[in-house]
DNA sequence: CAATTAAATTTGTGATCACATAAATCTGAA
DNA sequence: TTCAGATTTATGTGATCACAAATTTAATTG
């Protein structure tokens, strides 16, 4: 039950309810979940070691603050790792896995919350094609760390854009068969991404908790 | 200090004191541990999350058995991971990290246990000099799942082998600055780690805890 | 008035206890 | 003798309590 605890946490720092930068504060998180500390405790813990948290010297724990440095680093281990899980993907990609993702992609989303669950939900139906369960907890963890940020690019891309493109270049090469295609393919996505965060946030006021050095 | 506790499994785990399928009792690591059940907990908890232990439906929690199939997994994702994390190294090397390399492939090791040690730090000091923090936590967490067989299979390498001359080719690439040949070095080493596995499993006998198809 | 120190509150941690569930063992019948 | 069911044991989990460390606040002094 700890377990659904984390769950719950971790869907809520994907959803940026949590402020990069902030502090969670174990009893109040207990008292919200109308639990005791302990469950808390250990969704902490699995979290911090999942890299969605940060433990202080503290020992607190807290939503990292993801400095310019690191969103280069998480955006190339991500071309490295998600381009690895869609190359494996088309080997074993059949048409009624295409026919579901271009079924989600079709989806009108009404809000940005839906529309940030309608493309995680694309990226990781096509991850999962790979098979890989190694590469699952991984892409997971990297997802987790760019979460809290992803929300706020997500008032941007609302409504479409070229994310879409990217997307059916995707469906294109997994018809095709063609791995360095949807490599490619990828690659141009999580750039894209990466781009979205570090042009948008200085822009912004209020982000000040972004930390002193994004872009 | 749960994390210490954690550091002591993990480090248990790696070196192959717990064997592949064995569930973990908490009362039984707390009082090993003189603590009380909780920070015990937590440290499955985090080392449940890190991959290194798999939680069973029965709530308990032990070390994942490695069936060939995840084995291969596990060696395409190391590939891509560590071949990334090399290639990274390359561009930030010095003189004296090469030096430093040098000093811990010129040891001699007196015992398994002190020559599994040092193969780890060679390539966990390599890896850390591609500046990378995400990269990092990823191969902890993957050579956390190839520990408790990592144990088996030095048995066999024991004394030397062609690990060192992949290792050698390594150096020699980073002194040339040359990060395809890098590349090429450690994704030899380890299909060679992974043909170990699963070419020693078989042949020996009490090792039916590995599972049934692990080759 | 500012700075430093001390006190009080907040916050994370470990221990003990009670409980639920799963596993193992024992007993009884076919 | 074997299989099924019940009892007992073991094991993981959540709650409450007590404690330690850290941060904040307040007070006192230069």
């Amino acid at each position: 039950m700890q377990t659904q605890i984390a769950a719950k946490l971790r869907e809520a720092i994907v959803q940026g309810r949590f402020l990069p930068g902030e502090a969670l504060k174990i009893r109040d998180i207990a008292e919200a979940f109308g639990t005791s500390t302990q469950p808390v405790r250990g969704a902490i813990k699995h979290l911090v070691a999942e890299q969605a948290l940060e433990a202080l010297p503290n020992r607190s724990a807290r939503v990292p603050l993801l400095r310019a440095e690191k969103l280069e680093d998480l955006t190339q281990v991500r071309i490295a790792v998600e381009g690895l899980a869609v190359a494996l993907a088309v080997k074993n990609v059949g048409a009624k896995d295409i026919a579901r993702l271009k079924k989600i992609l079709n989806l009108r989303p009404r809000d940005e919350a839906e529309h940030l669950a309608n493309h995680r939900d694309f990226h990781f139906s096509l991850y999962r094609l790979s098979g890989s369960t190694t590469l699952m907890p991984i892409i997971e963890s990297l997802w987790l760390q760019l979460g809290p940020y992803l929300r706020q690019a997500t008032h941007v891309v609302i409504g479409q854009s070229m994310e879409d493109q990217y997307h059916l270049a995707l469906i294109d090469a997994l018809e095709r068969g063609d791995d360095r295609a949807a490599r490619k393919a990828v690659e141009s996505d999580i750039r894209g991404s990466a781009q979205l965060f570090s042009s948008l946030a200085p822009e912004r006021s209020g982000m000040e908790w972004l930390g002193p050095s994004l872009s």
